[in-house]
DNA sequence: CGATTGCTTGATACCTCTCAACCCAGGTGG
DNA sequence: CCACCTGGGTTGAGAGGTATCAAGCAATCG
């Protein structure tokens, strides 16, 4: 999915952590100091939460639903860059503007939080600047495997890649239920829609995943699913 | 071309900076301050530097030549991350180990900087903390901006693009003069070295470029070249 | 119900890859 | 001096993977 702020949280403190990677840091605990007044946002369907190039005033943490943060070309063609489900953040940025857009993939509940508090507390805070280094180079490496995916995957390995990394997020780790549109997957694996299906039904052909209803997913060979990757 | 943490040595402090893009900052000054001694480096051309996964105690920055990160997939497929040409730095991370490889991508100088002495500094130094996640979000939207490229651009909207990029350090801005192969673009670009070379034949036979040499690229049409991007 | 949305499937086109030959410049050594 | 080799680049013919265009299906919703 997408690099998660939160994430960290709930995980052990690394024994032997880079000094890069100190303490864990949560919008969350800025709540308490009162400094990031956090507006609870609910978006339909495909409503734009904010646009590229809009001034980046605010960040935002899933609640419930997916966002996608995508680029856009002139002609509509679009790559989506990372979803973000439950506890992602989105939206930080360093420069004045945000350099993607973001949208709701489905109904899609956000809190909202006021940069300048950030900005502030990080200006003294080396312990936040620090977070906010892991955090973007957090979203670097994952920017950097979809770039490996979108040159010199095809489509069977995107597919594979795609679900094994939303299986990662299901308890069973099997079960994908995706609550995006194919649209969604396409544009985020560089393919098109009907490349994403026709993919499925292959493997689905092959007895790799089985597909319940188009949006639950499941992975019956993880083992030769990894396989097309590497 | 890649991200360049000293490039904002050059430029005019931004007059209303968002507060996260304060001073820059450049491995010179730690020099100074004696923390991270700079061993001199060469690397002949295709020579390994470091390789995705290595211990990263060891940061870089391009004194002559062109470097290239990328990554692997198990069976050879290449894709390139960013060239680094002289001034920028490569193989900062915030994690234990390096999330690219990295190569000299023709005979290339660099000098080698010890990370211990960045961590410790950025441990209680808000101001080194902010510049390197000003770093960060830099790589991160150029990486971002290259997933666009490789996911929804065709052969010829990459290749424009490529040059338009490369141009942009030239004295003459329609100048490109490559230090690279071919081969090295196609990776970049999500291509095969074919089908480069075609794109350029084809834009030269069209009066768009002009191919004095191979590595000799001059841009005669730089609006129409920009007309295939958007 | 009819309309809409999301998805699948088929036929065909086309873009890029693959495989192969060839060219050119530079270096080496007989 | 030239034959030879090598590395880098170009070009051609054909194959193949994915896109495009189009039709149809199922579920949902007014």
């Amino acid at each position: 999915m997408s690099t998660r702020l939160s994430a960290a949280i709930h995980e052990p403190f690394p024994p032997a952590a880079a000094l890069l990677m100190l303490t864990p840091w949560s919008p969350h605990q800025a709540d308490h100091a009162g400094r990031l007044a956090g507006a609870l946002l609910h978006f339909d369907q495909d409503r734009e939460i904010y646009c590229e190039g809009d001034e980046a005033g605010t960040f935002f943490k899933v609640v419930s639903g997916v966002a996608r943060t995508c680029k856009f070309l002139s002609d509509g063609r679009r790559q989506i860059d990372a979803f973000h489900v439950t506890g992602d953040v989105f939206g930080v940025e360093a420069g004045p503007s945000y350099s993607l857009s973001a949208e709701a993939a489905c109904d899609c509940t956000v809190t909202s939080y006021r940069r300048r508090g950030i900005d502030a507390s990080a200006f003294h805070d080396a312990g936040l600047s620090r977070q906010l280094f892991a955090y973007a180079m957090q979203s670097l490496a994952r920017a950097q495997d979809h770039a490996l995916l979108l040159g010199r995957k095809s489509a069977v390995e995107k597919v594979a890649a795609f679900l094994l990394d939303w299986a990662k997020n299901s308890p069973s780790g099997q079960d994908v239920t995706l609550a995006i549109t194919r649209q969604d997957v396409a544009d985020y694996l560089g393919l098109t829609i009907e490349t994403v299906s026709r993919t499925l039904s292959h493997l689905e052909r092959q007895a790799l995943i089985a597909l319940s209803s188009p949006r639950q997913i499941r992975l019956r060979d993880l083992a030769a699913l990894r396989g097309f990757n590497a």
